[in-house]
RNA sequence: GCCCCGUUAGCUCAGUCGGAUAGAGCGCCGGAUUCCUAAUCCGGAGGCCAUAGGUUCAAAUCCUGUACGGGGCACCA
């Protein structure tokens, strides 16, 4: 319908425009829903954007617009009104196509084709395997698994993936905190690093470790020389001599261990991952850049290309890229003087990758800390021939965690972070996703533990879940009663819904695909929450003053109808969400 | 110093890429249950949309400056 108004709005202008010999066809017609009533269904502001090329007022090129307006039978009457705002008011009855249309799509409703079938990849999460997921993640997590699901729905084909940093020191570091701590499991008193890893998972391993495979990796005599490493920890340095050492004792051993810790850590990120309704279809290992294997991306070889690009330059022994001449702040290094890369190259590397599997977009999911790193990653590409706009990243703020109305510390006095599996368990898994993604994603975020543990209508996913569990409730009772919907019948008396609660309804299921498409557009997942919210609100409302199961057929069944297009809608959206919609609470 | 995000009701936040009288929940005040789930609903009070300019027929929305809050500015990852 409104797309019918655009197009009958645009002839009307262009036919304008003939008569006065000014073109057109730039204006952009638009038509917005009214929220007042008494403005009718929707407003067009035509008039007043074109008033001033025909020299004429607002009001006056209003007239000229409806005398120029065909007859539609679905339109009940036009007008105007205020500044110059042409008013439609729509017959009654023409609200209940959204019933139909939703009756025939069913679980397809909202969905689109805009995306085309263009591919799309999105990295999140894509935690160091250094530790468990914390509520850190969570986030970006929710985040990126809800935009997933709503670009599905947009017509794109997406890929969901994993970046695993499992190359350089952060994972030398852990694997060197688990040998210290398997060595303590097995008797062998030493002091702990402290500049090590220290979480209790690092026990945990470090216990596992040694019962999978006894007394292997222990020290053999006495090791004065770790000793004294150990009393030294204080340093950076210190702890890379540490590894060094390590690395020299326990040679191919090592790499024993530091496959244990990353298999067995990226294991329980995994676990959670799926705990929390999140399902990455790709993982991609930064060390598998190292591999040297020929059908792998290979981070010598994109270093050369952008030497190639003649944007590479040495200073003071290291490799650095001129980042500068693409908008960065500064030059960035690439190859350090120890001829270490740095996680930038991995990353250029990484993100050509990207760009070679061909995707249409490429959309990262960082947290808001991240931002400073988006002008090389962009500058990069640029050097290396790729479009900048094909690469898109969401910042995502941070999330406080309240309790008591109060900050909780997002780490505990050990210093270490809080798992995300402990907030799936306290408040659930969808009830944390909802909160989540509960707000602009650009936007700070209060996340009150308690609030979503409540069952109350302060807490907006029960609100939501309730009144479709209260709309399955009326179908229960109906079977109760012995009776079913009679379809044909609701079908044929659709007319009968004209009560204003009732129309309000039906134009707010309307809203749902243009909610979802702009959500999908603008990766603003939270719109949805918003929808779900004020549908449920709407509906609560028509249970509170109306009563469905009436002994007037025709009523009823239209009812029931519209109750069962409600409730479509309502468990669609909250497919979206990864969140589940209860037939009974 | 530079960069990013924010500033809307007492609190937490929406605000349909510029429209008519700025919305919701909580909190506060007052009501509704012999009836499909009261996990709900109805009514009321509560606003200089941080601030100063600019663009426009029209600005919470776009542009610029200022103030305040959060984050970031490594040969770390």
């Amino acid at each position: 319908m409104k797309n019918d108004l655009i197009r009958i709005l645009k002839t009307v202008l262009k036919q304008i425009g003939e008569e006065n010999g000014i073109d057109f066809s730039n204006k952009k017609v638009s038509i917005q829903e009214n929220k007042e009533k008494s403005h009718g269904d929707y407003a067009s502001n035509l008039a007043m954007v074109i008033a001033k090329d025909l020299s004429q007022t607002p009001r006056e090129v209003a007239e000229k617009i409806c005398s120029l307006l065909p007859s539609e039978e679905w339109i009940e009457k036009v007008n105007i009104a205020g500044p110059g705002f042409i008013n439609f008011y729509l017959k009654k009855d023409t609200h209940n196509e959204i019933l139909l249309l939703i009756e025939e799509s069913g679980r397809d409703f909202g969905r689109n084709n805009s995306g085309n079938g263009e591919r799309v990849l999105i990295e999140y999460v894509s935690s160091n395997p250094t530790g468990p997921l914390h509520v850190g993640h969570g986030r970006g997590a929710a985040f990126g698994s809800v935009l997933s699901e709503l670009l599905r729905c947009a017509g794109y084909k997406v890929d969901e993936e994993y970046y695993v940093n499992d190359h350089g020191r952060q994972m030398n570091i852990l694997t060197i905190s688990i040998w210290l701590r398997y060595l303590h499991q097995n008797g062998q008193e030493l002091k702990f690093s402290k500049k090590g890893y220290q979480g209790v998972y690092v026990e945990q391993l470090a216990k596992q470790l040694a019962e999978e495979k006894g007394t292997k990796y222990n020290l053999k005599e006495n090791e004065s020389d770790l000793l004294e490493l150990l009393e030294a920890q204080e340093t950076e340095e210190d702890l890379d001599r540490l590894i060094g050492w390590g690395k020299s004792f326990l040679k191919e051993n090592f790499e024993e261990i530091r496959e244990f810790s990353l298999r067995e850590i990226m294991s329980s990120i995994k676990e959670d991952l799926k705990l929390f309704g999140v399902n990455h279809n790709l993982w991609f290992n930064e060390s598998s850049m190292y591999s040297n294997k020929i059908d792998l991306p290979d981070i010598d070889k994109s270093i050369k290309l952008l030497s190639e690009s003649g944007f590479l330059y040495e200073k003071e022994e290291a490799l650095w890229f001129k980042s500068t001449e693409f908008g960065d702040d500064k030059d960035r290094v690439v190859k350090r003087a120890n001829s270490d890369n740095t996680y930038f190259a991995s990353d250029i590397s990484y993100h050509l990758d990207k760009y070679d599997r061909g995707y249409d977009r490429i959309i990262n999911v960082w947290g808001a800390d991240h931002h400073g790193y988006l002008p090389r990653v962009s500058a990069a590409m640029e050097a290396l021939g790729k479009s900048r706009d094909k690469l898109e990243v969401v910042f995502i703020q941070f999330a406080n965690l309240l309790r008591n109305g109060e900050k909780v510390s997002m780490s505990t006095r050990g210093g270490e972070f809080i798992p995300l599996i402990e907030l799936i368990e306290e408040v659930s898994s969808e009830a944390a996703r909802f909160f989540y993604i509960n707000r602009k994603a650009d936007q700070h975020l209060d996340f009150d533990l308690d609030l979503a543990k409540s069952q109350t209508k302060d807490n907006p996913l029960y609100y939501i879940q309730y009144a479709h569990a209260r709309i399955c409730g009326v179908f229960e009772t109906l079977k109760k009663e012995g009776m079913k919907l009679n379809q044909e019948l609701g079908l044929d008396n659709l007319n009968l819904l004209n009560l204003d609660k009732e129309i309000e309804i039906q134009k707010m299921l309307l809203q749902y695909p243009e909610v979802i498409s702009r959500a999908a557009k603008n990766s603003e997942p939270h719109l949805i929450c918003y929808y779900l919210k004020d549908l449920s609100g709407l509906f609560h409302s028509y249970y509170n003053s109306e009563r469905f199961l009436v002994d007037d057929e025709k009523l009823m069944n239209s009812r029931l109808f519209l109750l069962k297009g409600t409730k479509q809608v309502i468990s669609n959206g909250l497919e979206i969400l990864g969140i589940g919609a209860p037939e009974s609470m």
